[in-house]
Formats: C-alpha cells, sequence, structure tokens
DNA sequence: GCAAGGTC
C-alpha cells in the first residue's frame, strides 16, 4: 500500500529514531475548524460521541444501514470545533491478485510469490468509504479513533489513505485511549498523538504475505492433488494441518490395589480405595515382588492424617473465547453458534458485547444494579439476593484487556427466552454472577498408610460452602466421602489386588481443547477462531463425532504425513510458520525493519519451502494414496470409524478418564486404519 | 475457488 505521508510523518522517515518517538501533538484548533473522527465500528462512534458530546449530538444516516455520523460541538484546548463523528466497519480495503492471476489456471501458483497485488474496496465497504470521502470535504483535521491495536492502526492507515484521495495534505490525529469509559476518552481527545506508521505498514506486510502463501500453497496443493481425491472440487488448503496427532504406542502396565470396606449401620458400606505412591510399574516382576511383600504382612499402619481446608477458585469475567471453550463443553453447542447467539442477545440488549478480550471488570464498574435485576428470576433470583445480603465479592482479575469493552454480562433482565437463546443467555448470568461471589470452601483429608515396604494414599473432600457453585453449574466439584482415619490406626484391607492395565492415548481433542490450543499457538484471535474450526470440518480435514469429538479424516492425516515426508513439518505447519512472521511483524512495529525488508525475506523463505514442495511432490502423491481412504472417511463422519490410537469413543468412556485405563487398549500408532494398497483415488490421467 | 483480519 502507498499512501503520501502527510508532514506529521516526514520526521518519521528515520526509522532509527523511532523509539525515542514522542507521538504527542500540540492540538491547535482555529475558530469554526471542523474535525472528522472516524472509529473502527459504529457502536464505537456512538459510545465516544455520547461521552464527548455529553449525549448531545445529532444524528445522520449514510449510505450504509450501520454505519451514522454524530455531529456535536467540542472543545480542545479552549477552542471550540465542530465534530463529526462517523466510523468503518473493520477494515475498509483488501488486497487480490489482478485478473492477470486471479484465474488458477493463469499462472504457476509459485508466481503468486511475486505477482503485482491490488488494493480494492469491497462492495460492501464502498457506501462507507463514500461516506468517509463526502465528509472529509470538510474537515480540517482527521481525528482517528480506531481500536487501539495493530489492526487498528492498520485500519486506521486505510482511512487515512482514503480520506487523503480527497484531501492529501489533511492533518491526522490519533486517539490514544485505554477504555471506553469518559476519563479516558476525554484525555485521549485533549491529547492527540500521530498515528504509527510502522504499525500500519506490519498490518499491510501480514495481508500481503498471507494473501501470497495461501494462495500458493493451496493452489498448488489442490491443483496437484485433485486427481486423487474423490471430490475433484476440494479444496485442500494447506492451513489448519496442525491438526497432527502423535504416535501412541501402548504400553502395559500392573499396579497395587488397596481399598478398605466399612461397614455401618443403617448404611451401605462405605469402600475407600488407595492409590499407590509408585502410581504403577512398568516391569511386571518388580511390581510382583512389591505386591508379594504386602500379601504377606497385609496389615496396613495409618501414618498420616492431614486435614486442611481448600477453596475452588470461582471463574474469571468472561471474555469471548472462554464463552466458547466453556461453552462448547457445557452448551452442546458449537463456537460459531454460541458467538451468532451471543451476538443476538448483544443487539436485543440482554447481555454486553461478546466479542471482547477483556477478563477483568474496571473498578468503577456497577455490580449491584446488575445482580439486583436478576433477583426476580426463578431459578438463580434467590442466590442473586443473597450476593446483595453480604455475600458479594469483588470478582477477581484476569490479565486480559482490550480496552474497548468490559467482559461480557447481562445487561438487562429475561426469563422468556427458550431453547439455545435461553442457554446462552443463563450461561452469561449464571457466569457472571459466579464472578460475584465467593470461592466455594471444602475440607480435605489426606490419609497415607503402609503396608510392607509400600505407601499409599487416599484423599476425601467434604464441602463445607458451595458460594458460588450454587449458581455456576458448570462448575463441578465433587465431594467424596472417606472413612475415618486416625493416625497409627491398623487396618486389615478388604481388597489387596495386584491389576493390570494399558496405557491409552490422550482423549480425543474437543472443540473446547483445540480453541485452547489455537490461542496458545497464536493461530487465529477470538473474533475468527470459531470460524477457522467450521473451515476445517467444512473442509474435511477433521470430523465431529459423538458431538463433540474431533478426529482428523484420512484426509487431513495423508496431508500432515506427506509434509512430514517432504520434511516440512516443523516449519510448514502452522504455529511455526506463525510464530516467525509474528516476530518479524513486531520488528515492523518497532521500526527495526522495513515491510519490503520482511516481505523479501518471508517471500524467499516461502519460496525456499515452495520449491522444496514441488521437487518432492511425489511425496505428498504417496501419502495421500497411502492414507486417504474414503470409506474411512465416512465411517469417521458418522461417528463409527476405527479410532486408530485413540479410546474407542462407543464404550462411554468420559472425556474426564483417567489417562490410564485397565478396560483394556484398543488400537495403537499412527492411522493405519486405512493402509493398505495403493488403489485409493485415481492416478491422474 | 485461495488467506486472515476486521465487523453487522
Amino acid at each position: 500500500m502507498q499512501w503520501l505521508p502527510g508532514p506529521e510523518f516526514q520526521y518519521l522517515a528515520g526509522r532509527e529514531n523511532k523509539r525515542n518517538l514522542d507521538r504527542s501533538l500540540k492540538p491547535v484548533l482555529d475558530g469554526n475548524m471542523r474535525v472528522l473522527c472516524v472509529a473502527e465500528k459504529p457502536r464505537a462512534a456512538k459510545h465516544i460521541a455520547e461521552i464527548l458530546s455529553q449525549s448531545s449530538f445529532r444524528t445522520q444516516n449514510t449510505g450504509n444501514q450501520y454505519v451514522k455520523n454524530y455531529i456535536f460541538d467540542y472543545t480542545v484546548n479552549q477552542r471550540t470545533a465542530s465534530f463529526v463523528m462517523t466510523s468503518v466497519l473493520g477494515h475498509l480495503t483488501d488486497i487480490d491478485f489482478p485478473s492477470t492471476h486471479k484465474n488458477w489456471q493463469s499462472c504457476d501458483p509459485g508466481d503468486l510469490f511475486r505477482s503485482e497485488t491490488v488494493e480494492y474496496i469491497s462492495e460492501d465497504m464502498k457506501q462507507v468509504a463514500m461516506n468517509l470521502r463526502e465528509q472529509v470535504r470538510f474537515a480540517d483535521i482527521l481525528f482517528i479513533w480506531t481500536d487501539c491495536d495493530r489492526e487498528g492502526e492498520g485500519i486506521g492507515g486505510e482511512v487515512v489513505q482514503e480520506c487523503r484521495k480527497v484531501k492529501p495534505h489533511i492533518q491526522v490525529w490519533r486517539a490514544h485511549f485505554s477504555a471506553m469509559q469518559p476519563g479516558p476518552i476525554h484525555h485521549a481527545a485533549q491529547n492527540p498523538k500521530t498515528l504509527d506508521e510502522c504499525t500500519v505498514q506490519a498490518v499491510m506486510t501480514r495481508r500481503e504475505l498471507d494473501l501470497r502463501t495461501g494462495a500458493a500453497f493451496t493452489r498448488l496443493q489442490t491443483l496437484n492433488l485433485r486427481g486423487y481425491v474423490r471430490d475433484e472440487k476440494m479444496v485442500i488448503s494447506y492451513v489448519d494441518q496442525y491438526l497432527r496427532r502423535e504416535n501412541f504406542v501402548s504400553e502395559e502396565f500392573w499396579k497395587i490395589n488397596v481399598a478398605y470396606q466399612e461397614t455401618r449401620p443403617n448404611e451401605p458400606p462405605l469402600r475407600t480405595s488407595f492409590n499407590w505412591n509408585r502410581v504403577r510399574s512398568f516391569d511386571r516382576h518388580t511390581c510382583l515382588a512389591l505386591y508379594n511383600q504386602c500379601v504377606s504382612h497385609p496389615l496396613a499402619t495409618v501414618t498420616n492424617v492431614t486435614r486442611k481446608n481448600v477453596q475452588k477458585w470461582k471463574p474469571l469475567p468472561l471474555a469471548t473465547l472462554e464463552l466458547q471453550k466453556t461453552g462448547t463443553k457445557s452448551l452442546r453447542m458449537t463456537g460459531e453458534e454460541i458467538m451468532t447467539i451471543a451476538q443476538g442477545l448483544y443487539t436485543e440488549g440482554y447481555i454486553s458485547y461478546p466479542r471482547t478480550e477483556t477478563d477483568q471488570y474496571d473498578d468503577t464498574f456497577e455490580f449491584m444494579p446488575l445482580i439486583q435485576m436478576q433477583t426476580q428470576h426463578p431459578e438463580w433470583g434467590q442466590h442473586a439476593q443473597g450476593l446483595i445480603d453480604g455475600n458479594f465479592e469483588t470478582p477477581r482479575r484476569g490479565s486480559n484487556n482490550d480496552k474497548a469493552h468490559p467482559p461480557i454480562h447481562p445487561t438487562a433482565f429475561t426469563s422468556a427466552l427458550t431453547g439455545n437463546q435461553k442457554k446462552v443467555y443463563d450461561f452469561v448470568v449464571r457466569r457472571f454472577l459466579g464472578c460475584c461471589g465467593k470461592n466455594a470452601q471444602g475440607d480435605e483429608t489426606v490419609v497415607t498408610i503402609s503396608i510392607a515396604t509400600e505407601t499409599f494414599e487416599t484423599k476425601g473432600l467434604v464441602i463445607k460452602q458451595k458460594n458460588y457453585l450454587e449458581v455456576y453449574i458448570y462448575d463441578w466439584w465433587s465431594g467424596r466421602t472417606i472413612s475415618d482415619f486416625a493416625q497409627g490406626q491398623q487396618f486389615t484391607p478388604s481388597e489387596l489386588t495386584m491389576d493390570t492395565g494399558k496405557t491409552t492415548p490422550p482423549e480425543l481433542l474437543t472443540e473446547s481443547d483445540l480453541i485452547g490450543k489455537m490461542e496458545q499457538n497464536g493461530i487465529g484471535t477470538d473474533a475468527t477462531i470459531s470460524d477457522l474450526i467450521k473451515k476445517v470440518l467444512m473442509r474435511q480435514y477433521a470430523f465431529k463425532v459423538s458431538q463433540k469429538f474431533f478426529i482428523p479424516s484420512t484426509l487431513g492425516i495423508a496431508l500432515v504425513r506427506g509434509y512430514e515426508d517432504v520434511g516440512l513439518d516443523e516449519s510448514l505447519i502452522k504455529p511455526k510458520l506463525h510464530q516467525m512472521t509474528e516476530t518479524d511483524l513486531k520488528l515492523i512495529c518497532q521500526g527495526v525493519k522495513t515491510k519490503d525488508q520482511v516481505l523479501r525475506e518471508s517471500v524467499s523463505r516461502y519460496q525456499q519451502m515452495f520449491a522444496q514442495i514441488v521437487w518432492e511432490f511425489g511425496k505428498l502423491v504417496q501419502a495421500v494414496r497411502r492414507y486417504y481412504d474414503v470409506a474411512e472417511d465416512e465411517r469417521r463422519r458418522r461417528g463409527h470409524g476405527r479410532f486408530v490410537g485413540h479410546q474407542d469413543l462407543n464404550t462411554g468412556v468420559g472425556d474426564d478418564g483417567d489417562t490410564t485405563t485397565t478396560t483394556g487398549a484398543r488400537g495403537r500408532g499412527r492411522g493405519r486404519g486405512s493402509r493398505g494398497g495403493g488403489t485409493r483415488g485415481r492416478p491422474r490421467g
């Protein structure tokens, strides 16, 4: 992207100066000046206008149904100016290849690393851009109010570029605000800064790199593997192949089990089982020797009894990803469904904005009116009343703050919702009330016993006060009653056995796990993760079975194996790739590297990989022929495939299951359910 | 058709 830097950017030319740069501007307004403010989204524009004008503004419609202009007077440095507050709708522009390279057959995919790109304003944004151009005609100053994050800076750059088409030399201010609160907003208005050109360039770099690499690898794969997969229209995207699985080899182990059964009058007998401190042994002879000693001297001695207070912490304030993580687990909906419903609840005014990273409440946040509102609810009204009557405790503070929105919380009362809407609303309310409550309290007893040379342990838990658990029903803290043991006490175990089992592979990923992993690896953002997961499923890299678990398709496995064989697994799979790009982007933001430099370096890295893949494409083909199996994928889709290397879902082993089981193990190792001849698919004719 | 980032 090339926009002509205005006068205030000129001293940025030496990027070495960047780190010492004071971005403050001296806001000089002459009488009757006009300021055009542009926010990132309509909500923010309205909110800021309300604050600056103390809700005294005139509203004007634009060519876009969502975007409005808010007109009011505002005083900066004792000078009153006429302000117009408007917004865009996220990014204003995007890039693509020129028509000469758009068609997949039009060029070699490798050309896409070097070909031209063209920037354009999408159809949806045409009216938004037009509004900017119209408004800037009357303006003396362009004041950027986009979100204060990297993409926000980039969007600001796009706005500047569009406005300078009309007024090439208009002065640009940038608002730096820490929260959508009157204090920070007024402060930002009174202390404008400059737009950070380096960050803008970082965003433009990301955009270009994503397009080039995404398109090149995807076209290469799709065009050359198409003949080998059944659905010839299937697009074989190069992304999202991180759904890899470990080679898991099941091992047999042995362990010693001890239990004590207490008979109680008028009650069922109470059985207390103990865990071996060695957990398990992979050597049968060792285990047998230890077991034999226990059997010959079976009298157990209680060597230690410890009692302590334990608490289960209440949850953090609710942010988007947590809503999706916990929501997919507890509500039996997909992340995407949850977000759609949440968006609807927000539009109808029942909950706050559902897309936020913030998991800490502002010091000025007013909890009581919101809690009060919920006291009339049949299910949790009483609990809410309890909070008001003294059980309230300030919510914990998480570590994220997007400085734009508070954590997700209910904003209006309703008990009239049904279906999924009710589920999501209930979740938001219960979470909110849970956050405002106290941690759950319990008494834990740890009993240690010794038999012969061996030590065993058991834990009992009595829940004393459920507190937040009463209303936040999605957390589970189960009490466990054990017999009352005293130190020094001796008893003969009712059970003393040596059992065998096999280590089982890690559980299959749930959507909740997947969201967590993507978050950890920096894949996508809170706004895009649920979308990516949907894409993975749509492209059939994985299936969702039992409405819960994700299993990779044979196609997904084939691609991962194929890239492993080419020797690119480490460098091409998403997380690593992402980190490298991310590091470079930060350097651009710091003024250490330039956009051109990073593009040159990264593109050449990608080109090398690309060349290697082209060179060894046969290995990819082989992998697909070897692993890809239409019939197996069909079984997997229906949830009946061979879940190679994982627990069989149909045995009903829960997701909280131990990592070991004694029910016998199933398949081992890699995805060989489809192993066999090379008769699948058909070679390209 | 392909990417990832916004937002409605």
